[in-house]
DNA sequence: GGGCGATGACAAG
DNA sequence: TTGTCCTCGCCCA
């Protein structure tokens, strides 16, 4: 998925192209059809993510709650801003305005679709927001429910620290707390929402690399120095994913490597899909565990003991 | 056109 | 620990 960073993303859009306007929601795939029923013609009042979990607060205290899963994504359809306001005759002789497309979800794109607005739904949409100049069609969620204030305050009781949502000292002594309080491995507890919220299998990877640590290590066992370099990592990890959409996680390469793996995404990590490849740093083989049924990418040299 | 894997999380046993 | 759900794009024939 679609790690905490896409989530933070899709929240920040809606924010722009949703909050405060009224919004049909409708539920193609039908799957949805009775929350749609529910929320749609309200306002959309708030946007909100908190870890891989996205909050809609609509009007009339009901929040839909998305996670889009391994493999869910939102595609989002928005007209010119500029060709919307500006209407000239002119640019409505040439047709219909050109609708920018982007998908947020797995793999991220953004391009200019040329087709008519609104779209048709292409395949199995779960749910459909629209107003008058902007679409976005939820697909492959693994949860999509609308809640009470009361239900989605017990999701949110179960999440651990957000580096965006709980800065300070706060969020970082409440991630210590989780981490020491564990003898977990330390590759299993970083993927525990319940201990930080949105981490995955590609940031646990790169995280654990980056500070040489060995992923079966008990959690426990980390002083609370490693502990705090942990929260600050990911902290600044989050915030460039959030800022670029891509998760970079390598600090070795010069600006136009840099540059270069933005676009490159087997570029963009130490170890992650990278088993059987040297190391970047020592130049021993990668090699891939399963660990908690997910697989592991670790370097067995950089990561010992 | 079939099979498979994927940035995830549950429940059941 | 295993099974299940969700959808799509890519690989191979």
């Amino acid at each position: 998925m679609p790690e905490g960073h896409t989530v933070h993303r899709i929240a920040a859009l809606f924010r722009e192209v949703f909050v405060g306007n009224r919004v049909e929601a409708s539920s193609p795939q039908g799957r949805f059809r009775e929350g749609a029923e529910l929320i749609s013609g309200s306002i959309l009042e708030r946007a909100e993510a908190r870890g891989k979990q996205l909050f809609l607060h609509c009007e009339g205290e009901r929040i839909v709650r998305v996670h889009l899963g391994i493999y869910g994504a939102w595609d989002v359809v928005t007209l010119d801003g500029d060709s919307v306001r500006a209407g000239s005759p002119q640019t409505l002789s040439l047709g219909a305005p050109r609708a920018t497309r982007r998908r947020l979800g797995e793999r991220e794109t953004s391009f200019d679709a040329d087709e008519p607005f609104p779209p048709a739904p292409r395949g199995a949409v779960r749910l459909r927001l629209e107003t008058s100049d902007v679409v976005a069609d939820l697909r492959g969620p693994t949860a999509c429910e609308v809640h009470t204030p009361e239900e989605a305050a017990a999701v949110l009781a179960r999440l651990g620290p957000d580096p965006l949502l709980d800065t300070g000292i706060r969020g970082q002594r409440d991630f210590v707390r989780r981490v020491s309080s564990t003898a977990r491995p330390i590759g299993v507890v970083l993927m525990d929402q319940s201990v930080v919220s949105g981490i995955g299998n590609v940031y646990r990877a790169e995280i654990l690399f980056r500070h040489n640590l060995d992923p079966y290590r008990p959690a426990s066992s980390l002083t609370a120095e490693t502990a705090i370099e942990l929260w600050k990592d990911w902290s600044k990890l989050l915030a460039d994913g959030v800022k670029t959409g891509v998760m970079m996680t390598r600090n070795d390469l010069d600006a136009a490597g840099r540059k270069r793996a933005l676009r490159v995404a087997r570029e963009r990590y130490f170890v992650y899909k990278r088993e059987g490849l040297p190391c970047r740093v020592c130049g021993v083989t990668v090699q891939m565990d399963l660990m908690a049924t997910r697989k592991l990418y670790f370097c067995p040299q950089c990561q010992r003991s």
